[in-house]
RNA sequence: GGAGAGGUGGCCGAGAGGCUGAAGGCGGCGGUUUGCUAAACCGUUAUAGAGGGUAAACCUUUAUCAGGGGUUCGAAUCCCCUCCUCUCCGCCA
């Protein structure tokens, strides 16, 4: 969410980004709704004051006819038989509890109009994605990404005398994913990870987590379910027909698509003292995401399934651009060693405009190359959402002791997602014999060096 | 799932229709005293919004005692609903 005031005297600014964002938003309205609040707003305390004065009175008489008349605005006299001061009667109780009943009669109808106004902001406000770094490149379509750097030698298969195979021939070779069972027990698109690669995949998760807390994150496993306050507090929108969250029937609760939805929730409505920052959290969790509107789409085997488990990084930083940058770009370097160390081609995209999502400032996502497919394939994204989720969840810090809080600045981003993290370890290593190398950074964390070849 | 006890300011804890945004204490901040520390004493110390003020200061004001609704001229206090936390029992990994 962006604050209310700065869209109000920025209005052009913010229809602009909202243009580039290629968001459809009504900037004027949400203008002429803030006016008009303000406007009805103050009617409504004026009115609220009176009673209060009158109600004080009432209780315990401490003013006088002249007195007790000057409290009262003068759009407000006439109506309540106060048009004059010789009308005022500032110890007669009955009298003072008929003015009291008038004024109790006004609020509700000033007070609806307030709501009105209101909700006629915040659903305005919502539509308003984050504001964007300068740099983001134009455009809303996959080529409109700007390519920074490409890393990685990717083999030719040809030279080595074999066709590769994608991840989901090879795991029914080497006996490792059964997708059948998977749509038997829960559907489409869920699966049961068998044999070495559940090896493979604990693996992947501790190597990232080993990296993370050397680089000083703290290591946990988060809640796979939260409300959905704090799911929209994140950015995300648990409900209608295009939601990418599972609801629990009966609860008021999601399962999550991400730890940082449970990790940025965390601190919701915290005061953090400067000390504290930054903060940064490496989370496991279970992902879940109802994939609508993506059918058909890239549908096969691991690369867009239901559930699988992410260890994600989020940081808590000052509110401060210079510093969520820096977080940021260390947060594309961490993602980038990851996947050196796991000998995965990659390149690493400048997310353009129109594909940032709401609460990104900016996006840099890792694509490995997949031989399997032929194509380079979404592994990681990292995202600096600068205030954006910290305004929602009011999570805050003191820049320095004993000064005002000041709204946080979050960043996330995958370390590793054991769904299309296992398809670029598998299809990249994958060997004439039909056996899968395992990167030599494994090693430590396996019992094998290599899966396969199977003879039957 | 069953039973009970609770949710008041940064924290503890009073308050049981009207000068209560809320006693008292702790903590924090400022000051006096002091060779330094400590102690003592004095003062001060919520958040969000609106209006005014060029602005910082400041002034006025609205709302907030878990949340929502109700009674009343007036609610932290009375009534209803919801949520949350804790304890015990059951079940379970």
């Amino acid at each position: 969410m962006l604050d209310l005031r700065y869209v109000v005297a920025h209005a052009d600014e913010i229809a602009h980004n909202v243009a580039h964002r290629h968001v459809a938003a009504d900037v004027p309205g949400l203008v002429a709704a803030a006016e008009a609040r303000s406007t009805a707003l103050v009617r409504l305390e004026e009115v609220r004051r009176v009673a209060n004065v009158v109600a004080r009175q009432t209780g315990k008489p401490t003013l006088d006819a002249m007195a007790l008349h000057a409290a009262v605005p003068e759009f407000l006299r006439s109506d309540l038989g106060m048009a004059d001061p010789a009308e005022v009667r500032p110890t007669d109780r009955p009298w003072l509890v008929q003015v009291g009943k008038a004024l109790k009669a006004m609020e509700p109808a000033l007070a609806a109009e307030v709501d009105r106004l209101q909700a006629a902001i915040e659903s305005r406000a919502r539509q308003l994605p984050n504001l964007t770094h300068p740099d983001v490149p134009r455009g809303a379509s996959d080529e409109d990404h700007r390519v920074l750097r490409e890393v990685g030698v990717r083999r030719d298969f040809a030279t080595e005398g074999f066709a590769p195979l994608d991840h989901v021939q090879l795991a029914e070779k080497l006996g490792l994913i059964d997708f059948e069972a998977g749509a038997k027990v829960a559907g489409q698109k869920f699966y049961f990870l068998q044999r070495e690669l559940v090896l493979l995949d604990l693996a992947l998760q501790r190597f990232a987590i080993d990296l993370l807390v050397q680089r000083g994150f703290t290591p946990m496993v988060t809640p796979d379910l939260a409300r959905p306050d704090i799911l929209e507090g994140i950015g995300f929108n648990p409900r209608g027909s295009e939601t990418q969250v599972y609801s629990v029937a009966g609860h008021d609760l999601c399962l999550v698509g991400t730890a940082e939805i449970t990790i940025g929730g965390m601190l919701a409505d915290t005061i953090l003292e400067a000390e504290q920052l930054p903060i940064r959290i490496a989370g496991i969790s279970h992902c879940f995401r109802t994939e609508a509107g993506a059918a058909g789409r890239e549908s096969r085997g691991l690369y867009r399934v239901h559930q699988f488990t992410k260890v994600e990084m989020f940081v808590f930083c000052q509110g401060d651009l210079a510093q969520s940058e820096a977080h940021h770009a260390e947060l594309v370097a961490i993602e980038e060693e990851l996947f050196t160390a796991l000998e995965v081609p990659y390149r690493v995209l400048d997310i353009c405009a129109g594909d940032l999502g709401a609460p990104a400032y900016r996006k840099f996502d890792l694509e490995a190359w997949m031989p399997g497919r032929g194509a380079w394939g979404e592994i990681t994204s990292t995202s600096n959402c600068t205030d954006f989720q910290a305004r929602r969840l009011q999570i805050r810090a003191r820049p320095e002791p004993g000064a005002k809080p000041k709204l946080v600045h979050t960043l996330n981003g995958t370390a590793i997602a054991l769904s299309r993290g296992l398809i670029a370890v598998l299809e990249n290593h994958q060997q004439a014999d039909g056996s899968i190398a395992m990167p030599k950074a494994l090693r430590p964390y396996l019992p094998f060096d290599r899966i396969g070849p199977r003879h039957t």
